[in-house]
DNA sequence: TCCTTATGTACAA
DNA sequence: TGTACCTAAGGAC
């Protein structure tokens, strides 16, 4: 169940867990056995993601032999600045992928488990990925330049996206799922996001102002800094949600509450227009024609 | 037990 | 635009 606010998320979860310290890497399924064996019993200097890309960094442990390390040249990581080449497992779930963590001790792998990383304390279980591979820092620096800005790296802003998007001919809710013009959003975010700001779906990026690019995007922080926090995507403002209007809560396997996302022809929580779906690029998208109007024109 | 579906991406034609 | 790829859950039989 993967957009960006996932694998920010794992990220933090990987470091909680496995930063500074040796760890141990299996691939039980094979399709990884050569990476693991690479990794296996060094150490994870750190954990990084951007947009659904999920980055794992790995040094040989320091040994009694090592010099000091002091700042600044540590960085929190002193494996990188002794020389070492320093590897990443670059990981995408894509659409099925799923990461998996417990505790010590870890059951036996399934033979679907892509990678195994384990300490004495916790390990954790990649099945299904689109990618698990291990790359070099150039490789790495290669996905970071092709991808967009990230609402939740922070330094990131929607400066870059909005030069391409206000010069594109093409709709809004596919370009907001292209990952090189802004990296992380996913079906879900898409199509919550445009019904927050009440934009038709099928707007060209050129249509829109900077005003609402820039409540896109400052939206999208929010919204997928909480996904982070609770590990889950809900979109719904506080005064529109079952409690405080007095229906039902969703039944889901999502668990979150949404407006549009996978409620095709149910009524819209605010206008009871019903709630429609088309399919765009290979996806389903969802809105709502009472609060999306099409703006005319187009 | 089979079929469908899914919060994704890459490549071919 | 279509299709291949990866996994698991839910629903229909």
């Amino acid at each position: 169940m993967p957009e960006g606010h996932t694998i920010h998320r794992l990220a933090l979860d990987h470091r909680a867990r496995f930063e500074g310290g040796p760890v141990r890497a299996s691939s039980p399924q094979g399709k990884f056995a050569d990476g693991a064996a690479l990794v296996d019993g060094q150490v994870m200097t750190t954990a990084e993601a951007h947009g659904k890309h999920l980055f794992l960094g790995f040094g040989p442990p320091r040994t009694s032999d090592d010099p000091p390390v002091s700042p600044p040249f540590d960085r929190g990581d002193p494996h990188r600045s002794r020389g070492y080449p320093h590897r990443w497992i670059h990981v995408h779930l894509g659409l099925f992928g799923k990461l998996g963590f417990g505790p010590a001790p870890a059951p036996p792998p399934t033979d679907t488990v892509r990678l195994r990383l384990a300490n004495p304390a916790a390990y954790a279980d990649l099945r299904g990925p689109t990618t698990c591979a291990l790359i070099t820092e150039d490789e790495k620096r290669a996905i970071h330049d092709r991808l967009g800005p990230d609402p939740l790296r922070p330094g990131d802003d929607g400066t870059r996206a909005w030069q391409r998007i206000s010069r594109s001919r093409t709709t809004i809710a596919a370009l907001l799922l292209d990952q090189k013009i802004i990296a992380g959003v996913g079906n879900v975010y898409r199509a919550e996001v445009l019904f927050r700001h009440h934009i038709d779906p099928y707007r060209p990026g050129r249509d829109l102002t900077r005003t609402e690019w820039d409540a896109i995007w400052s939206d999208l922080v929010f919204l997928m800094a909480e996904g982070v926090r609770d590990n889950r995507i809900d979109t719904v403002r506080p005064e529109h949600l079952p409690e405080a209007m007095g229906r039902p809560p969703r039944v889901d396997d999502h668990g979150g509450e949404v407006y549009v996302y996978r409620r095709a022809h149910q009524d819209c929580h605010l206008c009871g227009s019903e709630i429609r779906t088309a399919g765009l690029a290979a996806r389903n998208l969802f809105w709502c024609p009472g609060c999306q109007p099409s703006t005319g024109g187009g």
